[in-house]
DNA sequence: ATAGGGTTAG
């Protein structure tokens, strides 16, 4: 007997009982089938609300006492409409407790993520009272809020208590399990076999979540057994494929995803968009626009997951035009999402207009998002960051809200890659005074600190604190390692990192070879080179750059020649910009600089300021002044800031002795606001510029410099240095007798301490400074008589030695 | 009365 309709309900005069109550269920259960599926009370519609309320008052009007199963029915459709309190009133004036009734209060509860309140209602119910379900949905919601060890404890509780889990109790539990981080294999076999027993491992939810639990599981077996557990399933559902794919797709077995893709009847949405997000983390971004065009040429409906993946691989893929076609589109057709689906898209629109160079709309269209979540401030980060707008990026980290791993992490690679090693030092210990745990990538950049900076301890120090994470086999971490050995002069560590590390890329490769060339054994570097061409590692562009750096190093001309025409013609890597750059460097060195200006006049493109800065420091080398004011002309007019230029020209003016000249060039960097400080380029001494260059044999003081070098040579091949490269005496002072050297290696300074120059006067370690492995560190030598300031020249930034103290506070 | 899948920041 349907009821037609409310009204007719109301109009109906209390006489009959029975009848009365009979049409109140029906009624109550027809309000049930009213409401959607998803307990998601927030969006219900009111109006099923004020029909609840009115019957209910109806209820009670009618003075007719209703039995226990029409209260439950109240508690639950009052819970399900998402007013709270009166289900709760209802329920707390109902007595004894019932178990269906607290059931949809727990579930209404957690469904608006009040999880402590739906345990204290949890605990309230006894033992008696309780049932199966009622168990069901407290796991159930812990699963839902992420809450694996909580739901498994409610399980246990469970089993403790002689209640039998079912197909429901399994299919939470599972799903709650999937929500553990350190998943070990023996737990979720543990489970399955808990599964087994029950027999509910046909029951196509149970072995759904099983399926996603095994995918979720960091073994390399897993993708195994969950597909063992599909083949064993004798009916699957759409999601028992989708859960398939997923997983493969997890597990970045993008190929297998596709077969089971491919195989699958009856895809939707969520199937494809799985898969496009799958290419999308394998780096396949055409395959993910392809699924795409696809999956809009069939009409499937696109929705804001779909839009997010794809924005993301335009983004990843530098297809921002595709991109900014998609973004077009969705502002075309304009589909309503609401504010939270919507949020996702606006973050990732934000990482594509701060990926295509556009910072200042990424900007805008994130201070127009209006419930900015920590992904948001994140993506603006990251932009600012990656355009070296540091200053801003600062600025949004001192606001962000929630500051996560991930934030502190980019701020601190931020800091140290724009050459601000110390700020990203300092920001790393402020994160762990806080407490926030640090991903390999985190020590990755903070070691890298170590490495610019050349404190070799704290390198030391972050090793250890790594390995106390665990992160001892992460590869980003261990090549951080491995090049800030090297740039602090710990070759033998740098080389046990390479020995240890349980993956060895091709990153790691190149840091090898670079370490090597560093520390002058050029040779070894490039039979290292050789080595991993042999194991079948394809070199990059990059190994290529190194392999030249290392021919540099060693003066081996003509391999560097050979390298380079390999590079073109056995792996058909097109020279870029820098390789040329390089190679005119590695003549300029060998003094055949006419030999560069062949490359010069063969290259498939004009020359560029990194070109033309190989050309003017070969030329300082070997004093070609016609080719080095060229060249230096040429870099005036592409980069007029260049700070470099005028230090290198001013450099060959000194070579030949034009001190006008090189006062012409200071001058004109004041004129021009070229902030560099005087440096050990040059000092002035009596309103007068010095710049000696080893090379320059005209003046006696470098003589008697370059017999001091001879007796250090022998002396350090003594002790079993190879002593790498062609000194570069930054300064000397006739008057006061200093000396200022810049070299590669810590170890050689050792050794350094050790001589007397041959004039007699003494030479004096005054710190022995870890330098970096890039060679632009000085070391400062100087007579016992020397009480000026001094100024030491690092890779990024000047340091100020005065009374010994450094304005860096980390060398003395 | 209770359950299972997809998106974004490096």
């Amino acid at each position: 007997m349907p009821p037609s309709s409310l009204s007719t309900l109301l109009s109906l005069q209390p006489l009959d009982v029975h009848k009365l109550a009979n049409r109140f269920a029906a009624h109550l259960q027809l309000l049930a089938a009213a409401l959607p599926k998803a307990s998601a009370a927030a969006s219900l519609p009111s109006p099923i609300l004020l029909r609840l309320r009115a019957l209910h008052a109806h209820i009670l009007a009618s003075g007719f006492k209703p039995r226990a199963h029409i209260l439950n029915r109240l508690v639950d459709l009052y819970a399900k409409a998402g007013d709270l309190p009166s289900a709760r009133l209802l329920f707390d004036a109902a007595a004894p407790a019932d178990a269906a009734a607290a059931t949809s209060l727990v579930n209404a509860y957690a469904a608006t993520g009040r999880l402590p309140l739906a345990r204290r209602l949890f605990d309230c119910i006894p033992l008696p009272s309780r049932d199966t379900v009622f168990y069901n949905s407290m796991i159930s919601g812990y699963a839902r809020a992420g809450d694996g060890p909580l739901a498994l404890a409610i399980f246990r509780d469970m089993l403790r208590d002689d209640f039998r889990p079912d197909d429901y109790t399994f299919t939470g539990v599972l799903s709650a399990a999937a929500t553990i981080i350190v998943l070990e294999l023996d737990h979720c076999g543990q489970l399955h076999c808990a599964v087994v027993k029950s027999g509910t491992e046909q029951v196509i939810s149970v072995s759904n979540a099983l399926i996603a639990l095994y995918f979720k599981c960091d073994s390399p077996e897993i993708a195994v057994i969950a597909r063992e557990v599909f083949d064993r399933m004798v009916k699957r559902d759409e999601l028992t494929w989708t859960t398939m794919v997923v997983g493969y797709v997890r597990k970045r077995d993008i190929n297998e995803a596709r077969q089971v893709f491919d195989k699958m009847e009856g895809r939707f949405d969520v199937v494809w968009n799985a898969m496009i997000s799958g290419y999308v983390h394998c780096g396949l971004f055409s395959e993910a626009l392809e699924m795409f065009r696809r999956m809009n040429s069939i009409g499937i409906s696109l929705d804001e997951f779909t839009y997010t993946s794809v924005l993301s691989a335009c983004a990843n893929a530098g297809l921002f035009i595709h991109g900014k076609a998609v973004h077009a589109h969705i502002i075309r057709s304009g589909p309503d999402f609401n504010p939270e689906s919507a949020l996702p898209i606006e973050n990732v629109l934000v990482t594509l207009y701060s990926k295509c160079g556009k910072t200042n709309v990424a900007k805008r269209i994130f201070d127009d998002i209006k419930r900015k979540d920590p992904v948001s401030w994140n993506a603006i980060l990251t932009g600012y960051v990656n355009c070296g707008r540091i200053d801003d990026a600062l600025a949004i980290f001192q606001i962000m809200p929630h500051k996560n791993e991930l934030a502190w992490m980019v701020m601190i690679s931020g800091f140290v890659h724009n050459g601000l090693a110390e700020e990203g030092l300092k920001l790393f210990s402020r994160m762990r005074a806080e407490g926030t745990k640090p991903y390999d990538y985190t020590y990755a950049s903070t070691i890298a600190a170590c490495g610019e900076l050349g404190t070799l301890e704290h390198g030391r120090q972050l090793h250890a604190q790594l390995i106390q994470f665990g992160y001892e086999s992460s590869n980003s971490a261990g090549n951080a390692l491995l090049t800030m050995y090297a740039k602090c002069g710990a070759l033998e560590e740098a080389r046990l990192m390479f020995l240890v590390m349980p993956n060895v890329d091709s990153v790691s490769w190149n840091a090898m070879i670079a370490a090597l060339g560093h520390h002058g054994h050029g040779r070894e570097a490039i039979e290292l080179f050789d080595c991993m061409i042999g194991e079948g590692i394809f070199p990059d562009r990059i190994s290529f750059l190194t392999v030249l750096s290392a021919c540099n190093h060693a003066g081996l001309v003509d391999e560097g020649f050979r390298y380079f025409e390999s590079m073109k013609h056995d792996y058909g890597i097109i020279p870029g910009e820098d390789h040329y750059a390089r190679l005119i460097d590695l003549l300029g060195r060998a003094g055949r600089i006419g030999e560069g200006r062949d490359v010069i006049k063969s290259m498939p493109f004009e020359p560029g300021p990194s070109i033309w800065e190989a050309v003017l420091s070969g030329c300082r080398m070997h004093g070609d002044m016609d080719l080095g004011i060229y060249a230096a002309e040429q870099l005036f007019k592409m980069i007029p800031q260049h700070d470099g230029t005028y230090v290198l020209l001013s450099n060959i003016y000194a070579a030949v002795g034009w001190w006008e000249d090189v006062a012409r060039v200071r001058k004109l960097m004041k004129d021009r606001g070229v902030k560099k400080e005087p440096g050990c380029s040059w000092i002035e001494v009596a309103n007068k510029v010095h710049v000696f260059l080893v090379n320059d044999a005209r003046h006696p003081e470098v003589q008697e410099v370059y017999k001091f070098l001879e007796i250090l040579g022998v002396k350090m091949r003594k002790l079993g240095y190879v002593p790498d490269t062609k000194f570069v005496l930054h300064d000397v002072d006739p008057g006061k007798k200093e000396y200022a050297l810049s070299t590669h290696s810590e170890k050689l300074a050792v050794g350094y301490g050790l001589m007397k120059l041959p004039s007699g006067a003494t030479v004096r370690v005054l710190k022995n400074l870890r330098i970096c492995g890039d060679c632009h560190a000085a070391i400062m030598f100087m007579s016992k008589a020397a009480d000026r300031e001094i100024i030491v020249r690092d890779v990024k930034r000047f340091h100020h030695f005065n009374n010994g103290e450094c304005s860096c506070g980390n060398y003395w």
